[in-house]
DNA sequence: AACGCAAGCAACCGCATTATA
DNA sequence: GTATAATGCGGTTGCTTGCGT
């Protein structure tokens, strides 16, 4: 390693922030507003990087961001937000009040993945290809539902061809189809659900979107 | 009391995307 | 149109804490 190498390397500071930090950067935000985390970092004089300066901020001293643990509803919101979306987690963050991305992944890792006998997986589900089957395709075992509602299927229909319309859709696009998507179905969901399978191991309605 | 282990979580890393010059 | 910087995202790492022996 050269000296400008090791140089690069202790310019930032790593590793859990004090609460001295936190005040100087709540200071800073307060004064100026979020953003320009680049610029941030300098001028408050932190040693860490301005990467480090938003994921502090958003993460855990942003005002939005509830502390403390997830309760039941919360908990069987990102359930089934995970079977609409999978991995998305800033897509399911966002449909989860005063949770970060990574409140909710290391929730889903640490506590739901366990309780549900999900396999690790490397999974970006949730994009490429909406398919008419419904089948859980990240559990131990595939269970394939019963198609049981028309409401249901036609707005997974809809989305279906929205995408293909698009083809090869920018990430933009892509998102707008798929959030216009959950809004239809998390809005017929809410008064409905309640899917049979097979096996009752679990009771909504999935989709494959692998 | 001391140790080892596992769980939980904050933070880092690498890559992709978006904005700006 | 291209280069560079900034931002966002998801996977992973590693530290802390609690529990069992």
């Amino acid at each position: 390693m050269t000296k400008k190498m090791v140089e690069e390397e202790n310019k930032y500071k790593k590793g859990l922030w004090t609460k001295e930090e936190d005040n100087i950067l709540m200071d800073y935000i307060k004064v100026h507003g979020e953003g320009h985390w680049n610029l941030a970092a300098k001028k408050t004089g932190l040693k860490r990087c301005g990467k480090s300066c938003r994921l502090r901020w958003m993460n855990y001293l942003s005002p939005n961001v509830k502390q403390g643990s997830f309760t039941e509803e919360e908990e069987d919101l990102i359930i089934r937000l995970h079977n609409l979306l999978g991995n998305r987690w800033s897509l399911i963050a966002k449909r989860v009040p005063g949770r970060t991305d990574n409140q909710v992944k290391n929730y889903w890792n640490s506590h739901l993945r366990k309780k549900l006998g999900f396999k690790k997986q490397n999974s970006n589900l949730g994009v490429s290809g909406l398919t008419n089957s419904r089948t859980v395709i990240v559990s131990e075992t595939p269970i394939t539902l019963s198609p049981c509602c028309n409401t249901s299927k036609a707005i997974e229909d809809e989305a279906s061809i929205s995408l293909q319309k698009f083809g090869k859709a920018s990430d933009s696009q892509e998102s707008e189809i798929i959030e216009s998507y959950v809004n239809s179905l998390w809005d017929y969901s809410e008064s409905n659900l309640e899917f049979s399978t097979p096996d009752g191991v679990l009771g909504w309605d999935f989709f494959d979107f692998a």
